[in-house]
RNA sequence: GCGAUAGUAGCUCAGCUGGUUAGAGCGCCGGUCUGUGGAAUCGGAGGUCGAGGGUUCAAGCCCCUCCUAUCGCCCCA
């Protein structure tokens, strides 16, 4: 008859430790967030199955988790509900509803649950917090550059520096795909292949191009491309000599740019959209360059994104020792219009808190004294008769705003004495027969063993002392 | 969804080619200490060996199914 109490699969519990890691994150990214003008919003975790379906493509569509119809159509297996797949989404369904009450740019973040029916694997859960940001109305580059800048000091008050923001543009793959001449129905499978080019090899992409039916010379073009963008990063290694200083950082990373973009276009040609595309992604850099940001963002032509949503630049962030991606994001200028029939420009960003966490845990970034102390003083009890005198005083310590933890028991006072020791409690409060005659207190540092006897009256002004000496 | 590896006490792990009552360290609880934690010392509890089935005289070990985690594939935050 024992039950399962494990959570369900790819779910997780967060005991008291986790949650603080959690909100200390969640609380600087907010933070930052706050600080570029974003406004916060919610919604709710559950939405109509017709909002989230089509939206994310095939694949998407698939993870969804559906939510069946209740009562008597429950036997039916159809579903008319499901757990929101991102944040994204929803934020277009709200603005399409609240299109007159928000303002023109409506600058947003959203850090709420997401759910996918995903395998888990490490850093991927089925039930994981997203934190999006995202700007709807404008269809300037300056966004794509405000939002990188914000996502990249966000990491950057968490202590990352090592991030990269790779930059694409759904229009300049589009339009190197078909300069390579690439048939149009092909693209997604190309797209597949290549993502995996720093993993099997140029040969391993080749093979995996004709399997999937690539004419052999479009492959071969498309290839060589690459095979030249990587010769042009080496190069750009080699002149800049020490990439890890900052200024050559820079100035490398800038050059890069300039050089990359410098291909796209003699690769893209005339693609009309395609060139576009390039134009957006050289605004894009020359308005990051503006902070320092701009030492992060490498354009990236062979990053691909999964989301079908995509119109325009594309973004994703990695830091070395994670396979997957710390957050991502890009423009998506028709899905509100897919609610609203009227298209709304917009560009968001998300960042993953499961595996900014993941990887802060790791390497150790969070601050040693995040999870101890539950309390800063802990009242303990003499006996039974005393119960009341140690109520009143942890209750009028709580008046005075402390953070005030009572022993529940009357144990043997080194037992209360021992627990607040495990439970890192810095003070303890002792109100024994002597001390209550007197209406005297005594206080005991439990960092250095000291105890003091004082008057009741005085033991908030010397708990605050005490925890301002440390 | 496919393939691979792993799961033994709260934690980290031993456990030989299947062979009696499954071990260690750390942690936990209690005593030494009748108003005091951390140290020392002595003692104690705690495991249906991930779950369920099967093979065998005998299963922690072999076989099957499932669960969970991790690694590839796929995809993603």
């Amino acid at each position: 008859m024992q039950a399962r109490t494990q959570p369900a699969r790819g779910m997780r519990d967060f005991l008291p430790a986790d949650v603080r890691r959690r909100e200390y994150v969640i609380g600087l990214i907010k933070e930052v967030y706050e600080r570029y003008g974003f406004e916060p919003l919610e919604t709710p975790a559950v939405e109509n199955i017709e909002t989230l379906m089509g939206k994310y493509g095939e694949e998407g569509n698939q993870l969804i988790f559906k939510i069946l119809k209740r009562g008597e159509h429950e036997r039916t297996g159809e579903a008319d509900l499901a757990l929101r797949y991102d944040l994204t989404v929803p934020l277009a369904r709200v603005v399409a509803e609240y299109r007159d009450k928000l303002p023109k740019f409506f600058k947003r973040y959203q850090i709420q649950p997401v759910w996918r029916a995903d395998r888990p694997a490490r850093g991927r859960f089925r039930e994981f917090y997203q934190c999006d940001v995202d700007v709807l109305g404008s269809r300037s580059m300056v966004v794509e550059a405000e939002l990188c800048a914000a996502a990249s000091e966000a990491l950057q008050r968490l202590g990352f520096n090592d991030f990269t923001i790779r930059l694409n543009h759904r229009q300049v793959l589009a339009g190197v795909l078909d300069a390579a001449g690439i048939s149009p129905d092909k693209h997604g499978d190309a797209l597949v292949a290549l993502d995996k080019l720093d993993k099997i090899g140029r040969e391993g992409v080749a093979k995996e191009f004709s399997e999937r039916g690539i004419a052999p010379e479009a492959g071969h073009g498309l290839l060589d491309f690459f095979k030249k963008l990587g010769e042009l990063e080496h190069a750009a290694q080699i002149v800049a000599g020490e990439p890890t200083e900052n200024g050559s950082a820079l100035s490398e990373t800038a050059a890069l740019n300039r050089a990359t973009l410098g291909r796209l276009v003699e690769f893209v040609g005339d693609h009309e959209a395609g060139a576009r595309g390039i134009d957006e992604l050289s605004y894009i850099v020359t308005f990051v360059e503006a902070s320092s940001t701009g030492a992060k963002i490498k354009i990236d032509p062979g990053l691909a994104r999964g989301l079908s949503y995509y119109t325009g630049a594309i973004m994703e962030i990695n830091v070395p020792d994670l396979a997957g991606s710390l957050g991502g994001g890009g423009r998506y200028d028709n899905l509100v219009g897919m609610f609203l029939g009227q298209n709304v420009p917009a560009c968001g960003f998300a960042l993953g808190l499961e595996r900014i966490i993941l990887v802060m845990t790791e390497r150790e970034m969070f601050p040693r004294n995040l999870a101890e102390a539950p309390a800063e003083v802990m009242v303990t009890i003499w006996n039974e008769a005393s119960i009341a005198d140690s109520l009143k005083l942890a209750s009028d310590l709580r008046d005075e705003g402390l953070k005030v933890d009572l022993y529940p028991d009357a144990d043997k006072i080194g037992k209360q004495f021992k627990y607040a020791s495990s439970r890192n409690i810095p003070l303890v409060a002792i109100v024994g027969d002597e001390e209550r005659e007197r209406g005297d207190v005594s206080l005991k540092d439990m960092r250095t063993g000291e105890q003091m006897l004082m008057p009741r009256e005085r033991v908030a002004q010397t708990v605050r002392e005490k925890l301002s000496e440390a």
